[in-house]
DNA sequence: CATGAATGAGGCTTCATTCAT
DNA sequence: GATGAATGAAGCCTCATTCAT
């Protein structure tokens, strides 16, 4: 990824190209719409990526490390109880994509190139360690706690965690689906069942 | 009269569609590809589907009719205790799905042009009455443990349906995304959480 | 020009045909569109004609054969003194146009393929002949009334007829293109002056 | 900058879909020849017509513009009597398309556009006023000489000159179907038909 | 560096024609 | 003979990419 010079219009052109795509799609996205929306000339998108595959990469790239990173930084600053460290980090993941909602589309048209992509395996690579990352710190949370002896070790704690996620981006694509539906409320509901059944004290008690 | 219509032929069709948009994705398929695919001429197609996009629609609709249809009967085939029926339904989507992994490529299509698509609200309105439907089976199965005094009352039955199957859906992503994932343990381990959490007595006890 | 068994159906086709071509033009005109208009099966229409081409070379030659045979039997019937009998011809061939102004339409496809169709020579042979025709009955008469001392001889009869024919085809298709236009009143007025020209009596003296 | 667009570029496009298109019509006509008769590539075309529909119209407005103004330049430079001027008129419309008549193939193309064309009501609106302003220049001829004295009044100068431009034209359509034909010598007789029909003094006398 | 005019590969779709029934 | 399902050649047009300015 040669970075030319402005690096603050390679930022501009990266902000139009997330727009876009989100608003259209990959395919039906075009190019002289990501420039229009760049405020820059057509070409000179070609000066900062290589190509339309690699500017949606470079989007996928940077929108998957800053969901990290505020990840990682959420769950730095948990504290309390167990109970109420996975009920704040779970409304923090569901309320931070709730707020922008309408990138839920850019989301699945990653999952898109990640399924057929000439460069899928980049896009599988990054979705992995994604995956990987969220959760080591959903597991580390849940050990930390059964090490504690907040709640016994009975629960594979690193499958509890795969389903959590599963469970909050399933969640967000039903609100993502419907706008009526409560992603806040039915994760809360779920949240106290599931952490009743890993045997953690009630929040409230 | 001319060459009887092979009453096979729309359903060859969109069979060979189905593996080709499953294979390639939606844009980069090429409908000379499904022609192949289907040992059709490529004007045969048009025959049939008004259109690349209709071809695509037809498909999403076949497919989400199927998967309704069979774990409709899935459910209904469902006894035993409570937390039984719920291992079975969910082991039973988990593995239904696991066999076809291939085809969760063409979800993701599907997610996709949900999201982009020009007739994109069709495909939002079959995805929402597939997921009401889901979410009323698992419902029902939850409210009538509840009214049969198999688990407490206190939990909403509806968000834990609604969690439920996104967790189904995810856990099936991650094990697209990597085959050592153990989608069908992991979901166990995490029913097991879960029903313990809704207050259900264990399986085996 | 193989014809088939059933005259009446290689008929109806070209009567079809005929419409169709007249409202949609040549190349826009689809296949099918003349076998519905014919109540005939699409494959029905090539066991009497070899291709579109062919279908529409048959067209032009009926209404040619047809144009022409009326003006000859109204040729045939004429009577009375030279302007008479000249004002009663154009008023005919006027009035017979008129009364079909939407063939018009089919007329300048016949002319877009003399000028540019493959076989665009046959279509030329058939519309000089009709000329030949026409230019030759208009002027047998010019010439039988110098003949007769009804008019002076000094004119040439030949671009005379030749002029005539021109303007009665040129009023007709101002008429096509406005139907405000007044082909018929038009066409009278300027016929007194022509005949005037001539040196030939005037109607009603 | 970019390469600078060439201001004659249209032009030059518009020149080479004027040949093609009189060569071929406007069906059989295909881009790729249009783009190589104007030596730039298939994409070009479209960067300066949306599409072959408003190349072709494009060609028809450049050249009735063309022959309209041609036509208005002959008529204020003439002078003389009325007959003569009538006759440099006449003569010069006729030559002028005598000098270029393979463009008749076109006039054709633009006529069966006017009756069948998606757009045919702007080619109806173009040629309409193509004619009213033939019409009021040959009308206006006529009138001044009545006026004047030159002629009698009692002669309706619109249908004379309605029913002139329709000779013209179809002298024109007789000649390109056949090269033997002498439109000018038809033309010149005629004119002193007519001419003589509409009182005006023998040219040479 | 930035630009946008020029390009042409390639896709979807149409439709005349064929031919099995 | 009559039919219409099947076909594939061929065309219009799009749009990512290039490169002269």
């Amino acid at each position: 990824m040669a970075r030319k010079a402005d690096p603050n219009k390679r930022h501009d052109i990266l902000q139009a190209a997330c727009r876009v795509f989100a608003l259209k799609g990959y395919a039906p996205a075009r190019m002289i719409e990501v420039a229009e929306a760049a405020s820059v000339g057509k070409g000179t998108i070609y000066e900062y990526f290589r190509s339309k595959e690699e500017l949606f990469f470079a989007v996928f790239e940077e929108m998957m490390g800053q969901a990290g990173e505020a990840i990682a930084e959420t769950a730095a600053a948990l504290d309390g109880p167990f109970a109420l460290r996975m009920r704040k980090l779970s409304d923090s993941i569901i309320q931070s994509w709730l707020g922008q909602l309408d990138m839920y589309a850019l989301v699945m048209e990653f999952w898109s190139a990640t399924a057929t992509s000439p460069s899928r395996d980049r896009f599988k690579t990054i979705f992995q360690s994604g995956y990987r990352q969220l959760r080591r710190i959903v597991g580390d949370l849940i050990q930390a706690a059964q090490t504690a002896g907040e709640v016994p070790a009975e629960n594979d704690a690193e499958s509890v965690a795969s389903a959590l996620i599963g469970t909050w981006d399933a969640l967000l694509l039903q609100a993502w689906l419907d706008p009526q539906f409560d992603a806040l409320g039915t994760s809360r509901s779920f949240m106290d069942v599931v952490l009743r059944g890993l045997g953690a004290a009630p929040i409230d008690a």
